[in-house]
RNA sequence: GGAGGAGUGUGCCGAAUGGUAAGGCACCGCUCUCGAAAAGCGGCGGGCGCAAGCCCUUGCAGGUUCGAUUCCUGUCUCCUCCGCCA
């Protein structure tokens, strides 16, 4: 959410976010307007229903002494007049608060202007997609091979989109995840496995919702619409609330948290896309890093740069090739500020970018994204904190993949396989798995 | 699921039984000091307003009343006990 006042101030600043976000029709500019007017008719009836408080207070001090029937009844129409003003002013305070809700945050300057995938921003390149002298398998073929995954298993149980990971497979998504942690844990986060099953708010929070209530899975009590839970797609909801309705103190911040959970997501806009194999699922496990810290531009984007090498270290132990993306504005959420995604090779990846009748081979595929989001996410959780000057001011905040399995599980395989049929394991997870190879039992 | 108790401003404590949220701790600034402590003064929620200032804020939502922290209804959370389950 944005400040108010800021989008008084800058009307035409928001106005060309929604466009270059590539909001509409979804959102339209009008929002801007329309704020305006509802910010200005909400101002008009505060001044009114103030007055006649301020008159109320004054009859009821005076009424602490004496009383007349005179006095009680100029009391009682006052009454009657706030009964007609308080409910308006209700009314429209409501939706300003549900419109304000479909305001996205301002991108950075600095942010490429661009409309999809090809406008983004190759930062930088690092490792070379491997050469190899025999036939390729894709993650399908190699964990059907080894009994590894089974995909087809897996549909048969949870549908479209479903798998087991098996036998070496499943042992190699738990200890990516406990490398994953133990990394963080060393440069100082708190390690988190929260809730996932949460409120509704926990996603108006982070900026999920409203726009993007469909992507998220909703369930259901016996009981009242209250008791509605959403399951998170990312430990990013839950611990961006963990604070939430707080005032933190400076002196507690920076907040460093690294969130391991399971994520739920429909991908109901991808039916057709990366149908085959694991790269696109329902479910899978991550392990999540939001920051909370100073509000603080520049610090923000230092995070930023921090957090994206975070990840890189972990693909350059892992010996996985990756690129870094500055995404531009088209393929930002709504919440963010600046963000970089990461894609990491995946040899037998096939995209449709290739020529038609030349089906290209081998691609970058995302397998990290890190965000800066300013206040955007503290206005609406209400997490603020004391400055050592003794203001109050919203946190800063950000979120960053440290690694999400069983996608990161394609690039390991692929890159990692062997002329036996065998794929080898990065010496740095070794210590996590107890085996250095999966090959043919 | 049943019974009882609790929830007070920004972190903590806490007063006010129908007259409009006292006070303390913590924190920040200033004075004093070589410096610190102590002491004193000011600040330390949200909103409207150029400002003076005003309005709102006792878990939440309603109701009664000229006036509600206080009375009534609903509801959420926590605690204790019972039941059920792991």
């Amino acid at each position: 959410m944005l400040d108010i006042q800021f989008i008084r101030d800058h009307p035409e600043k928001v106005k060309k976010a929604i466009i270059d976000k590539q909001l509409p029709p979804r959102v339209n500019v009008e929002v801007v307007d329309r704020i305006l007017e509802l910010d200005k008719k909400r101002r008009d009836l505060i001044l009114q229903s103030e007055t006649i408080r301020r008159e109320r207070n004054e009859l009821a001090e005076s009424l602490k002494t004496s009383r007349t029937e005179n006095e009680i009844s100029v009391g009682r129409t006052l009454k009657q007049k706030l009964a007609e003003i308080d409910p308006e002013l209700k009314r429209i305070e409501n939706s300003l608060d549900e419109i304000m809700l479909m305001v996205p945050g301002v991108p950075a300057d600095d942010v490429p202007i661009g409309k999809d995938e090809n406008d983004n921003v190759v930062a930088r390149t690092w490792g070379k997609p491997p050469k190899f002298n025999f036939k390729l398998k894709d993650h399908i073929e190699l964990g059907e091979s080894l009994d590894i995954l089974d995909v087809n298993r897996g549909t048969k149980v949870a549908g479209f989109r479903g798998y087991f990971l098996k036998n070496k497979g499943a042992l190699m998504q738990l200890g990516l995840m406990r490398y994953g942690f133990d990394k963080l844990v060393a440069k100082g986060f708190t390690p988190m496995i929260p809730p996932v099953l949460d409120l509704p708010r926990c996603f108006i929070n982070t900026g999920h919702f409203p726009w993007g209530q469909v992507d998220v899975y909703k369930t259901f009590d016996d009981r009242e619409e209250q008791n509605i839970r959403h399951l998170a797609g990312t430990a990013e909801v839950p611990l961006a609330s963990y604070h939430q309705d707080e005032v933190l103190s400076e002196s507690d911040l920076p907040k460093k948290y690294a969130g391991f959970s399971s994520c739920f997501r429909r991908e109901i806009g991808s039916y057709g896309k990366d149908t085959r194999g694991i790269y696109r699922v329902h479910e899978f496990m991550k392990i999540e890093q939001v920051i909370l810290d100073v509000n603080d531009v520049n610090k923000s984007r230092q995070w930023l740069e921090d957090l994206t090498a975070i990840s890189e270290e972990i693909l350059q132990e892992l010996g996985l090739p990756y690129r870094v993306l500055l995404m531009c504005t088209g393929e930002m959420g709504e919440p963010q500020f600046r963000k970089y995604d990461i894609e990491t090779w995946m040899p037998a990846r096939q995209t449709s970018s290739g020529e038609a009748d030349k089906p290209s081979i081998g691609a970058y595929g995302e397998t990290h994204s890190a965000s800066a989001m300013l206040d955007f996410q503290s206005r609406r959780a209400n997490i603020r904190y004391k400055a050592k000057d003794g203001s109050t001011k919203f946190v800063h905040m950000l979120n960053n993949t440290m690694i999400a399995s069983p996608r990161i599980l394609i690039a390991l395989w692929e890159n990692h396989q062997q002329k036996d049929g065998s794929i080898a394991i990065p010496k740095a997870l070794v210590p996590y798995l107890g085996f250095e190879v999966i090959e043919k039992s």
